[in-house]
DNA sequence: GAAATACTGTCACTCACTGACAAGTGTCGT
DNA sequence: ACGACACTTGTCAGTGAGTGACAGTATTTC
């Protein structure tokens, strides 16, 4: 994957530096209260050069939730072929949530997103231009044409979008239960279906 | 509802104003490429005041949608109260998006939301303000404690997130299917469940 | 009509982000 | 070892979003 020598390995402890360095001001001060400049400063570059290792602010934060992302295609497609999409899929999140988890620096950043809604945009955003790849992969799984069966396109939308959204909510909510748990659940309650009864005609119980 | 008067009057019509200048402007220009300063000029005030009325340049795009959702939630708990979640909520948003899409505004803010990948995300951060008055109305119907069940998170998420996802996701594949029609389509197959199968083991047909 | 209240414009400012150019540093052939 | 070349970086100048403060103007209320 390496070109050669010492360039490449500069640039890679720079990047690595600034990763690190805004992972602590964002824990320390917000996402929102820290600035480029400080990040910058911090590492001692200008604040011209962080643009040229990130795109933007939000960028820099989500890099490792974009580690993640791939780690989880890639899981989903080595799951064995006639695994149904949405069990593969549940089976590749949870083993890659529950290697995640164990991390640090990984349980701070989600907290960090789940308290600012431009970093939870973000990462939405984020999730949202892996979607044709998911898409893709999902197709394949269920051996349909994503043009004509829309089923594809759900199941991705759901993965993408829903799962991290109802996490998020279950850990704000105050559940202690690891990621990896809440993750499975998720996806369990889907698999079922959702069109739960209304609350049950018997009064008086509760 | 109204205050009283001529001061009411004209802060509304200001608003309205500035609503259908950035509309025009967007649809013109796009989004990023229209200016808060080229909205305020065609209404012929300062772009402080804009920033009076709207909070972003997101937030006036997004009004429309924000009436939208409201309007989905309302006719979500004036369904029947013996009616399962999930097809209450169907029910509600396909009644909803009937009405919305035959304005042509509603449907060139569809498109302009579609091409605007800062447009999607803002649409998903509003939902995500509303996250919680949907919880609250699902467990409400559902009779449960969402502190305790997480299955009304689950179908919030779903509901906000994944659904106008897949809809946009299947009008950029070139749906020309009406977006009521779409939505429909989604919540059906999220009711039956999503754990579909794969690929059949028969080869050769196709 | 005058005082309290609300709306608006101007000004000055911070911060994210970008293009252009010049200077510094690493790489490679000879 | 040395120079041509490629790549990286800092500086500078600029745009656009968004905000706080203050003063002037319009509306309401009594």
């Amino acid at each position: 994957m390496e070109k050669h020598g010492l360039r490449e390995r500069k640039k890679e402890r720079t990047r690595e530096a600034l990763i690190d360095a805004a992972h602590v001001l964002f824990c320390a001060n917000g996402f929102e209260a820290t600035t480029i400049d400080q990040i910058a400063e911090a590492v001692e570059v200008s604040s011209r050069t962080f643009f040229r290792y990130f795109t933007s602010k939000e960028d820099v934060a989500l890099s490792l939730a974009d580690e993640q992302i791939t780690a989880v295609l890639e899981a989903f497609a080595a799951q064995p072929g006639d695994m149904p999409v949405l069990t593969a899929m549940r089976t590749a999140a949870v083993d890659v949530v529950r290697v995640y988890e164990t991390e640090a620096r990984y349980t701070s950043l989600q907290n960090l997103i789940s308290v600012s809604p431009a970093l939870t945009a973000a990462r939405v955003e984020r999730g949202a231009a892996r979607f044709d790849d998911v898409v893709r992969l999902i197709s394949a799984r269920m051996g349909v044409d994503p043009d004509v069966d829309p089923r594809p396109c759900l199941v991705a939308s759901v993965a993408l979008c829903a799962v991290p959204t109802a996490v998020v909510a279950w850990r704000a909510a105050g559940h202690q239960t690891p990621e990896s748990e809440l993750t499975g659940q998720a996806f369990d309650l889907l698999t079922a279906g959702l069109d739960y009864p209304a609350r049950p005609a018997v009064p008086g119980e509760n």
